[in-house]
DNA sequence: GCTGTTTAGACGTCTAGACGACTAAGCCTG
DNA sequence: CAGGCTTAGTCGTCTAGACGTCTAAACAGC
């Protein structure tokens, strides 16, 4: 037999039809063709267009419905859910200023603070070497009381000294960098990825287990360029999207 | 027209067939008929013994698969999860019991300790006039570190001046009604109910927040029949069930 | 005996068609 | 004009059949 299952013309190689549909949708949603609250064509309209049967479209509809992200209302239509959030990454997206684009009322938890000793990964994130000290932070980030997203960052203990007893005493992120003549930075890198929840997390951001979470990795740098965190976020897909601009 | 829709024999009216098909292996899971980690018959079986569809008992199964109650496996078959509990009402059925019977270790976390007044409802459950003070718990009970139930306990101040100070200095609640020379009891009436929960509900006990919360409402009494609690238990469905018996 | 292949049986996807249930808008009647 | 009825359009359920993918056991060959 052949190497490779032969596809008809138009399909991709190893995904699913509905699949498929799925992330043309997801797409025209992040995009702005599909906006929050608006019509979803009908179920044959799509089938139409996909040039496939109105099932496979309805495969692809319940898995929008299950994630949130299209609400169906039986004899009217489906609909574009409103809550929904696409982040915008760019270099000085603050996390605050994101959610009160969508008219949200941002607000956030720190679940942990602590000092500790790098590992490989941060001290390779913050350019230190192996066991060096950093302040760790992790974070909660809500949105009229909707967890949006995890973070957890690391500081450079030696260039902050201080850093933690005032994050302890409640201050904000950029306010504490701040106090420690960083009032502006911006990311330098990004990496996103994607992975499964572990359970905690599912149960902080309030999805499904068996919903990928977004991941990025931020290094960011101050004006000068030096690296002044390194942080890893976890967001809820489908409800957090993440949208790039060059 | 005829008043209502005619169906066919054996057709319960009002309920999509896939719908029946689903109560009917809850049940039989809930029975024992179906064991924890053993097999559900093939789809095809199903089909045959349903007589429906094998699309249908698809459905069926993709319902029970999402609500944790059923696991499937592609090429294998589809198999009934290992976690579910099912708690048995018995008069005496004690959380931790309930637990350890099924191989898994009991915890839990005092959520909220304080005193209040009573008001109507509590008041009725425990016999009091409205007003009183009461002791209030509120308490997450874990399974191997898994919630598995919600419950908020009253129990009147009068008869136990100093259940507070114990409750608080880390007592639990068998254990401190023990100390009051209640060391055993039994529930007097329990009435079931099932609702949608509250978004934190939801959140510790890590459920959808689409699927039904079962409620049991307890009135517990010392050997003496004198009130000793008042209790209202929240359970995620259907990974937990309730087994009535009389 | 071990290993690689084949094959039966299980779930997964997709198509096709029919009819039911629900919604909203148009029509009809008084 | 108001109220009820009809109807078109939409999503919901169910059947029927075909084929793909995956697993595990049976089998064949070395």
């Amino acid at each position: 037999m052949d190497d490779i299952a032969m596809n008809p013309p138009g399909r991709e190689p190893g995904v699913t039809l509905w699949r498929s549909i799925v992330r043309a949708i997801e797409g025209e949603i992040a995009d702005g063709t599909l906006v929050p609250g608006g019509r979803l064509p009908t179920e044959a309209q799509l089938a139409t267009r996909f040039a496939v049967n109105r099932h496979t479209v309805r495969r692809a509809i319940e898995e929008l419905s299950r994630g949130g992200l299209v609400r169906v209302e039986q004899g009217r239509g489906s609909f574009v859910a409103e809550d929904v959030l696409d982040y915008a990454i760019a270099p000085r997206t603050r996390f605050s200023e994101w959610i009160r684009r969508h008219n949200k009322e941002p607000s956030g938890t720190v679940l942990e603070l602590r000092e500790m000793a790098a590992d490989q990964t941060i001290a390779g994130g913050l350019g230190l070497r192996v066991g060096a000290k950093v302040v760790f932070v992790e974070r909660l980030g809500l949105a009229d009381e909707r967890p949006v997203g995890l973070s957890a960052h690391y500081f450079p203990q030696a260039r902050f000294p201080g850093l933690y007893v005032a994050l302890r005493d409640g201050a904000g992120i950029s306010e504490a960098l701040a106090l420690f003549g960083v009032p502006d930075y911006r990311r330098q890198t990004t990496r996103v990825t994607a992975r499964l929840p572990q359970p905690t997390e599912a149960s902080l951001l309030r999805m499904p287990r068996n919903r990928p979470l977004l991941v990025t990795e931020n290094i960011n740098v101050d004006p000068e360029g030096r690296i002044v965190e390194y942080g890893v976020s976890r967001y809820p897909t489908p409800r957090v999207q993440l949208v790039f601009e060059p």
